[in-house]
DNA sequence: GCCAACGTTGGC
DNA sequence: GCCAACGTTGGC
């Protein structure tokens, strides 16, 4: 099993929108970087992940499942693009924030912090355990 | 709302 | 195949 990060803007797709799609989970599509498409063809099902607000708020509000591997893109014809499907698995209780995870030591090397652009991003399992401690939620 | 960083595009 | 120009993203 491996984790990894989703980055929204919370205008465009929230937690709130993941959330109302329950079990059946909804297509990420839109992504137009190949490191993110790339990270989306390792993907597999059962992979867990943080869903991120961009923006406005900058934290880590959920934890989301792969709930399908990568097929292509419904939002384009364009088939370089391909996207998984990932569902909503729970809130954290506590959302970590962009200041939070600066502040962490043992965060310092996150995608997020190195590379804050990129959409997609993989997360190590030691980020993983400590983000859901900070975030007080059980992550398994 | 601004601006820096980055990725992509297209001309040469 | 290089590199300048451009568009987009996201933090501040």
């Amino acid at each position: 099993m491996r984790y990894w990060l989703f980055k929204s803007e919370p205008d465009t797709w929230s937690w709130d929108n993941q959330v109302a799609k329950g079990e059946t989970g909804e297509e990420w599509d839109g992504v137009r970087n190949y490191q993110a498409r790339n990270f989306m063809r390792e993907m597999s099902v059962g992979d867990r992940g943080f869903f991120y607000h961009s923006q406005k708020t900058r934290e880590i509000v959920g934890i989301v499942e792969v709930c399908a591997e990568a097929h292509p893109d419904s939002t384009t014809d364009d088939d370089r693009w391909e996207c998984v499907d990932i569902k909503a698995v729970k809130p954290v209780p506590n959302p970590v924030t962009l200041d939070d995870i600066k502040a962490t030591e043992a965060l310092s090397d996150m995608v997020l912090v190195k590379n804050s652009r990129l959409s997609v991003q993989p997360v190590t399992e030691d980020e993983w355990a400590l983000i859901c401690k900070m975030g007080g939620v059980d992550g398994v």
